[in-house]
DNA sequence: GCACTCAGATACAGGTCTGTATGTGATTTT
DNA sequence: AAAATCACATACAGACCTGTATCTGAGTGC
């Protein structure tokens, strides 16, 4: 019988710990300092290791990074997969509270996908699965309001998509002059037309 | 009589060479590895100078930074100064060849100025007239069909300019799956439905 | 329960970065 | 034309960062 609570965990239960402390404290790090200004010591440090933890766990920074978007993705995945497309929404809302921070991790991965052919095909996994998801809640859009896209739905799933992005982006850099809730007003602005220019061409 | 040219500057003037090319490598050092990955010494070695010539034009790497923002906005701001919408265009495509080093530019800078309120100033500034060059020229695409804007303009540009960062973005991240005309194709495809919209409105 | 293994800590060597202090030669001033 | 100035070069001190090599103590297998 197994009466007993492993407070004590096996090796690699903790080596798995571990390896996710340091993933969580250098996600926290890069949006701060970039990835370039967050040193090893420093995100050993704040997941509460030495620098020893963290090269036993990872070759170097850029295999850090790469294992840190993976994980990313495969959460998002899995929190977002087989969601409809109102609590997909809903699921970008809730997470809209540190979008600044989650923002700036982001556009700090892509700027290290430029240099980096590894970490690029990581990143393009995931925002092909943002673009798709886009697509998807578009497509529904149209088939309640039954009307044909006006364009390819994938080519309109990287628009909204990219309109996203870029909007952040604008509102992170002037707060006062965009509001909070532009981006939801922008996507619902392309839908509405892009319905209007649907019926037209029905 | 001063029938001299002066292959010998004056002091100033040396000075200020010694300062663009200063700015002009530090731009390319910045697209290449970024603020934080390129170092004092190399800048001032790509700009054929000593770290002496660094330090006796700018206090730190900081001052640097906010330089070249405002010598890039002043520049662009100058550039596209009366222009018609038909020639910004032509030089925004003209510029586009390379757009990637652009772009990975303005994206060091903006990242950096979310650590300084002084460069995000500066930055501010500069995306400011971009919207509203693009609030501009789709007035003007409205006045010629004859129809009345779905929205405030402003929003529409600030759409218009946001989207095109956000486009560039994914086609860096993916250059295979996204065609280099998708920006024009994209906006063009928004001026078509803002006017299908406008129409019913109207 | 004893030898083994291995995650993580500690110590060290080599390199790079920044900022300052001082030197120098050309230009400016008087 | 001598003195003063100043843009830029050079040298140096201190901090920090990386990656490796070695150590230790807690799980693991026999």
């Amino acid at each position: 019988m197994q009466y007993c609570i492993p407070v004590r965990l096996s090796r690699v239960e903790k080596q798995a710990q571990t390896r996710g402390r340091l993933l969580e404290a250098a996600g926290e790090l890069f949006a701060e300092r970039g990835v370039n200004g967050a040193s090893v010591e420093q995100i050993a440090e704040r997941a509460g290791y030495s620098r020893g933890a963290f090269y036993s766990n990872f070759e170097d920074k850029a295999e850090l990074v790469v294992a840190l978007l993976q994980e990313r993705t495969r959460r998002e995945h899995n929190e977002v997969k087989g969601l409809s497309w109102e609590r997909v929404r809903a699921w970008n809302r809730s997470r809209a509270r540190n979008v600044t921070e989650w923002l700036a991790l982001r556009t700090e991965l892509w700027l290290y996908s430029l240099r980096d052919g590894r970490v690029r095909r990581q990143l393009a996994e995931r925002e092909r699965l943002s673009r798709s998801a886009h697509a998807q809640g578009l497509a529904e859009v149209f088939r309640r309001a039954g009307v044909k896209p006006p364009a390819d739905i994938e080519f309109l799933g990287l628009i909204a998509h990219a309109l996203e992005d870029g909007l952040l982006i604008q509102r992170a850099i002037t707060p006062d002059e965009v509001r909070d809730e532009v981006v939801v007003d922008a996507v619902e602005l392309l839908c509405r037309s892009w319905i209007a220019l649907g019926d037209r061409t029905k």
